[in-house]
DNA sequence: ATTTTTTCTTGTCCTAGTTCAATGCCCAGC
DNA sequence: GCTGGGCATTGAACTAGGACAAGAAAAAAT
């Protein structure tokens, strides 16, 4: 049994035993070293991560060749990329790496699938946890839209405030979407006061 | 029956004759006249809307009172706030207003709850609406942070051509981020070649 | 320990986009 | 047929943040 991520999916919902040892049965555990590419531009994502330990990033390339990361996962968080067949015509561009050697939890589509069959109620925890990802994703958006880089650069430290021990600074730039340079500043401005 | 939203909730998983009954069975049909706010800031949103006709607007206002559009709703697409519980200390600020006239298919939680109970199946195909809903989100806001203004405007007329017909210019403003009189001289520009 | 690479900071100049008018437009209500 | 209130446009002055360059500092590799 693995308890970390049986925490996790019962949340929302509650589990019987039974339930989460089939939940159990159907994933992957995974050990993966840093700076390893896990899901490259234009390949179909065939895994839904739970990170046990370590740290990801998800990131785009833009037309003009910039990164810019959607997202940092750490411990207990989940990762994917389900942006499929959206926009069929431009195969998606995104890229999922690790920052940190990393153990994760692998689900592949059809092993979704098989436990969905056999436990049902599953579909529905999935359910939440894509609702709370919509939730957190739509958050951001509107941030990203009506704060300036200091209000965004405070309100990271806020919700993720082991991140920035973790990753280069750099990275959390490319997140809030400013340039290093500029966050630097940013925090140089936050020191003074 | 209903077939409009039938054919959209049979888009990604098919159900039979019985399955679509049942569905049809527990939502309730609505008209909401023009300029009616449907969801207040800080109220719970006990609805999951189709809509079967108009054309609504959900935004969110920021600490500054500026109000930020997250979305527009015309035939075919859904609206509801499903930000619910996930930052419990600030109450949403979200709005969802009908700028015409509307017709919607409603469901309620408990009604949805009763479906889910009698007809599993559409667990599934709701599960994929929020993970299209999540992936044009994410999609919007990767563009948001890497795209110029023209870029984005230009983007929104090839994904929502029908919209600017139907809505004041700077409410498509707010929804791209950028004020009303830069979008004035983004579309002046363009004009111009 | 020292070299090499990556990351962070600081300064200067530059541009996309904002703010704040002022003007004209369109159309809903009387 | 007027009239008043939201809308869109345009211009001028301003600002947040970007691009570029150079150096310092830290981390990784040898």
């Amino acid at each position: 049994m693995y308890s970390q991520i049986n925490n996790n999916i019962s949340r929302y919902v509650s589990f019987s035993e039974e339930e989460l040892i089939t939940f159990n049965s159907f994933m992957e555990y995974k050990k993966v070293p840093k700076k390893t590419i896990m899901l490259h531009e234009g390949e179909m994502c065939n895994f839904e991560a739970f990170v046990v330990k370590g740290c990801v990033r998800k990131y785009y390339i833009d037309a003009n060749g910039f990164e810019v990361i959607l997202q940092f996962a750490i411990e207990n968080a989940w990762v994917s990329d389900i942006s499929f067949s959206i926009y069929e015509t431009k195969p998606s561009q995104v890229y999922i790496e690790t920052l940190e050697d990393c153990e994760f939890l692998m689900f592949t589509p059809e092993s979704k699938e098989e436990l969905f069959a056999k436990a049902p109620r599953f579909e529905r925890a999935f359910r939440i946890l894509m609702q709370r990802n919509l939730a957190v994703t739509q958050n951001r958006l509107f941030h990203t839209i009506s704060q300036t880089a200091t209000e965004k650069y405070l309100e990271f430290l806020e919700l993720y405030p082991t991140i920035p021990q973790r990753v280069p600074q750099h990275y959390i730039a490319s997140y809030l979407g400013i340039s290093p340079e500029f966050l630097s500043k940013v925090r140089a401005r936050i020191a003074k006061n």
